[in-house]
Order: structure tokens, then sequence, then C-alpha cells
DNA sequence: TACCTTAATTATAATATTCTAATATAATAA
DNA sequence: TTATTATATTAGAATATTATAATTAAGGTA
């Protein structure tokens, strides 16, 4: 990988928002209304972040039915937010009945 | 490490420049000039981001009469270019006398 | 002292990112 | 069909980042 694609992939992980998005999906899937309840974030800025995160093969979206939800597709990031002691527990959540 | 100061670590990494100038610096001391020629940019440009870098504590300083020496201070950030399998050794170039 | 080299800082214009609000699309239900 | 829910997209202003040019500062030398 050179420089400029490595940046790149870094600059699509940095934003915390992303990262929260990341730690909470690496568990399993989550649909983005239940992103949207666990961030407290607009619908629409989580889904712009999601499209973000999608884009770079971070993520990758399923459909089922109105839902949209979105796993996990790069374990790397896993490694590099372990590398930083980032705690990936804190955005663990249970979902709903109503949110997924 | 929260989501904030780790999507600011990543921020910090994340530009081509600063990758370059981190696998320049991971094998040994470099002064301003001598990534200056390495990079071909600017020598403005080049100080700049040394700036981010050090702030970030990524790399530290020690002058050198005329010279500032530069080297990597936090080895994290091998780890997670490893992780990205970017090539450390396309920045490798020798210092003539001039340089340093 | 004056001069030269190296590096850091400042100012600025160009570009990129981010969030919000509004709108559009898609699936389902009534 | 119309309405509702879930998600995506677009447009925008506000903010942040970047590279260049100009200036400043600091170290060494004649």
């Amino acid at each position: 990988m050179d420089y400029e694609s490595a940046a790149g992939f870094l600059k699509t992980l940095a934003h915390p928002t992303r990262l929260r998005i990341v730690a909470a999906v690496c568990k399993g899937e989550r649909c983005v209304s239940n992103l949207e309840n666990l961030l407290e974030l607009k619908q629409a800025n989580v889904s712009q972040h999601l499209a973000i995160l999608s884009r770079a093969g971070i993520l990758r979206s399923r459909r089922d039915g109105m839902r949209t939800c979105y796993r996990l597709a790069d374990e790397r990031v896993i490694a590099i937010l372990e590398i930083l002691g980032v705690e990936l527990d804190s955005e663990s959540w249970e979902c709903t009945s109503q949110e997924s």
C-alpha cells in the first residue's frame, strides 16, 4: 500500500464519530436507527459517516426490509484501534425490538 | 484512549507527506534539509508537517548546531503502517555530507 | 560587526471537511 | 392509492487543512 492510499484510509478513520461507529458494529450488525440512538446524532449525519466508511471498504451494508444493517468489513481497523488502546466495548449497547 | 484522542492521532498521521516523513525517520534521525531533498517539498511545508508530527508526540527533535534532527518518538505508528502494508523502506535514502 | 545557512513562523488563498436542513427514495402497511 | 417509516442524497454555511510566499529567528563564520 502506498502513502497516498494509506493516508486516505487513515483519514477515513480519523473522526470520532466514525471510530464510534466502528466500535459499535465490531461485535455485530447494527441498523442506522440503532446507531442514530446510540450516537445521539442526526440521521443524515450518521448516514453520511456510514457512506464514508462504506466507500472505503471498512463497512459493508445489507438491506433488511426497510432497514439497512451495517457490519465491519475490514478487521484491520480493530487492530489499529487496539494499538491505540481504544476501549471498543464503550459503544456496546443493546438494540430494542423497535430498532432492529 | 478515547475516540476524540484516537481520531486526533489518526488525523495527524493521515497525510501522505507525514507518512513519508515517518517512514524516512523510522531507521534513524534526519535533519530538515535532508527531508526537504528527499521529499522534494518546500522547506516551509516540511517544517510545518514536522511541527504537526512533533506536537502529536510522534516525532522528537534535537538541535545540532544549525540543524534540527528529527527522530521517531512513538513506535505505534510503525505498527499501524505495518498493518496497512506500507513499504517503509521506500523512503530510505542516503544523507550527503552537506545535508547532515 | 556583517553575512550566510538552516529552520521556524506568519499570512493568505485554495481546497476539503463537517454539520444541519431540506428533499428524495425505498419498503411496507392501511 | 395514500401514508408511514427508514435511509440516502443534496445544498449550504461554517470550519479546518493545506501549500506557497514572505518574514523571522537562530547558529555559525569571516
